[in-house]
DNA sequence: ACAAAAGTGTTGGCAATACACCCATGG
DNA sequence: CCATGGGTGTATTGCCAACACTTTTGT
């Protein structure tokens, strides 16, 4: 891009701006950039993404994902990582940048972009604290009824969930959910879960297999019937199978 | 997100920043945002795109894709068409956000914050002409040597031919590049011209026509030769082909 | 022995590939 | 009639989806 105009001088003056502001911070005005991170979890078999509720402002009382303003100086995936830690307490094992909303209305105080992002964690037992900045904070089960969302949540709901269905069918990403060790039976019902739909068992090992990503463990879990085969995933970074 | 912390008092000091700022505008300093837009054309069976040359600061003389900084108050999508219109006084029939770049490195006078787009148009023989605010500006073939790009533009580059290449094989993005009306060899070659690699003609035909995006035209292009049937896409909004 | 979950093969249809010749026109 | 690009069909292959029974363990 051209960042010769970074200077405001250069700039053209936008729509309606005074010639000579009052406040000379006006004049300097720009879009803020913020992120917004849909953090997914795999519990019981049931996909859910966490939401806090907005404790004050015009949208007080509606639920977001969390996130929060860009600093000078700051990666947007640090920025991401930082809000969910400071939101929730945990640390994602994945995160992947999603698509930037920019519509000026979408937040009804002042001009925010947002940069949204998909995270994903594998333990579900590590359940989220609630931050003092939120009126409240908890897990909701997706596809399902969310609460009332604030901004254009809803549209970047959609959107965290579309990629992240699109991406099981080519990558390892199913990996960042799951614990190291796993039943394929455990494999198949995270699939099933964030699919929406159930799945062939014998067509879904043989696809699976087909991409080469996991290996067989020695060791098999005992349960109250046949024991399972354990599997893990060969690499813990995001694998890209080729379909050619 | 949460954007409660809009008003700057509620914002945590970001790293090293003095508790009290001597100039009050550096407490409210934030990431700027761009957009920066990768313009395609089809032009005798090559694809170029378009590049302008930076006339001043730290990276003058190195080339970039037509961008700058967004407006308060502006959709991304317009000051994306907005930017491209000032500098090459084209408008493009297909705009398409790709991703967003944040490394605060990449510009070396400030922390930019650019949402790449790609965008399309169909005639060739409009030719831009390069805006005052730059020394150059021109057409270059992709895939092939680009001059030196400034800032992060390389990878911009790179990723808006391979969601172009991607698009092409289940939607009717060609609409954008094409002609009203062309031949089924124009379409061809187009698609070879993108994905770089010669494609079976009568293969092509048969794929093509089973997404059934296009209709046949009553009329022929004579030429020295044996004529050929012109077609054109039914729609010229995009279409997404199902291939479950 | 029985209940419960784990594990395993085969077949048919569809879609993609590879491949070579005739056709229509202008000169 | 010839040169040039336009237009067409078939055989094979690999992939994916549908489908049901046997095995292993705990109780």
């Amino acid at each position: 891009m051209d960042h010769t105009n970074i200077a405001p001088e250069q700039r053209p003056q936008h729509n309606g701006a005074p010639p000579a502001p009052a406040r000379r911070a006006h004049r300097y005005e720009r879009p803020k950039v913020a992120v917004d991170t849909v953090l997914f979890v795999v519990d019981g078999g049931r996909l859910k993404t966490y939401l806090v509720q907005l404790k004050s402002g015009p949208l007080r009382g509606k639920w977001a994902f969390p996130g929060g303003l860009v600093r000078v100086g700051e990666m947007l995936d640090d920025a991401a990582r930082r809000q969910l830690l400071s939101t929730t307490g945990l640390e994602c094992a994945y995160l992947e940048q999603l698509f930037t909303f920019g519509d000026p209305s979408r937040d009804p105080r002042a001009h925010v972009v947002s940069v949204a992002y998909m995270a994903l964690i594998s333990d579900p037992a590590r359940v989220a604290v609630p931050s003092h900045k939120y009126a409240a904070g908890g897990w909701y089960e997706v596809p399902g009824q969310l609460p009332p969302l604030a901004y254009d949540h809803a549209l970047i709901a959609d959107y965290a969930l579309s990629r992240l269905k699109a991406k099981l069918a080519y990558t390892n990403i199913a990996a960042f959910v799951l614990p190291k060790s796993f039943t394929f039976k455990e494999l198949e019902d995270l699939y099933a879960a964030i699919l929406g739909r159930s799945l062939d068992r014998r067509n879904f090992r043989r696809r699976i297999a087909a991409m080469g990503l996991l290996k067989k463990l020695p060791v098999k879990r005992y349960g109250p019937h046949r024991p399972a085969g354990l599997y893990s995933f060969r690499k813990q970074t995001l694998q890209v199978v080729q379909m050619l």
